[in-house]
DNA sequence: ATCTATTGCAACATTGATGTTGCAGTTGAC
DNA sequence: GTCAACTGCAACATCAATGTTGCAATAGAT
């Protein structure tokens, strides 16, 4: 029972999360629908609507967290650290559709460790700044935002590209740009 | 009145793209109090929510439209196109920032209209790749959508830079990257 | 000044989503 | 085999959003 619990409740989570990635007003009734369980076993675990919501941005926070840790961001060469944070990050994003920075703002405290994480990835980019990784004109907080938004297109608009692949497209993109030299 | 009419419809598809923005779920009570207009007026003009929705994809796809015909794509040298296409669709993607992307799907008319739009710009998109100005091994779609992804994340996330500048950071990470040479 | 269109306001009906509870059946742990 | 936990199902109450209507007030056009 423990076991089927905790199976169904993951695939709760996972199924929300690509029906709220897809629409933000699926319904409860939708979610449990589709992750073949009843409403009302949904309603047991989960509170309510927010409650659910919390544990899908927290399922995506602990991988993505756990992306970061792996990368190395601080200690590992620009080149390497990037790499790895792009083969890593592309499937959270995947598996966690959801769109964090829009729909946990009630989260205050997913919000923060939000904030945190994405602190972590702006000191990297500004490492990367720092060593000359980057053009000196390039302001970091735009670096930022254009990795961010490769990452979101090679994962969700080229969900066929496996990791590896999507992590060169990106990093290529991101530090050559597609024009011709 | 008809003046009075015309302005306050104006203004409800302003304030409305601005908050089903923010928030897809928005009610058309919140959307009518944010226009200074009362619900029921609202309705008045718009049969239901979809009608509503689909004035503000109209709107948003006319304004597209003339920002495609007057980069005249096809005609013009390929930068300049390009940089003419970003300075005028970065306003537009700001006064209508609504994913249309996402939110069309239940409206075939218009979800036509766009894939028409879209097929214009990946149609220049292929001409830059032909005449030289992409890399040889670009794959064409992916061009076209971290284009995209980059022209969302200046419009949205840096809404203080003025669209000439925006076009020109865009059109510079897209075609040169953030990199050092 | 009169007429007409439009608005705000209040009231109402309807619908869909949410959340709860009781009960019977099933399943895994022991 | 027994027990405890979990599930599906049905029923219910509640609530928020939607959409409608009638009416009085207002403002622009003539």
């Amino acid at each position: 029972m423990r076991a089927d619990a905790a199976r169904n409740l993951s695939s709760v989570l996972r199924t929300g999360a690509r029906l709220l990635a897809e629409d933000p007003s699926t319904s409860m009734a939708a979610i449990a629908a589709a992750a073949g369980v009843d409403r009302t076993t949904v309603h047991r675990r989960f509170a309510n609507r927010e409650a659910l919501l919390r544990a899908v941005f927290q399922a995506k926070l602990d991988s993505a967290e756990r992306v970061l840790d792996e990368a190395r961001l601080t200690e590992a060469p620009v080149p390497v650290a990037l790499h790895r944070y792009l083969e890593g990050i592309i499937p959270v994003a995947r598996e966690w559709p959801v769109d964090t920075r829009r729909m946990m703002q009630k989260d205050p405290e997913a919000s923060a460790r939000r904030e945190a994480q994405s602190a972590r990835l702006s000191t990297f980019i500004q490492r990367a700044c720092d060593e000359g990784y980057l053009r000196a004109d390039i302001d970091a907080a735009w670096a930022r935002a254009v990795l961010d938004a490769l990452v979101d297109s090679i994962a969700h608009r080229f969900p066929a590209v496996d990791p590896p692949q999507a992590a060169d497209l990106v990093a290529d993109a991101f530090l050559r740009g597609l024009g011709v030299t």
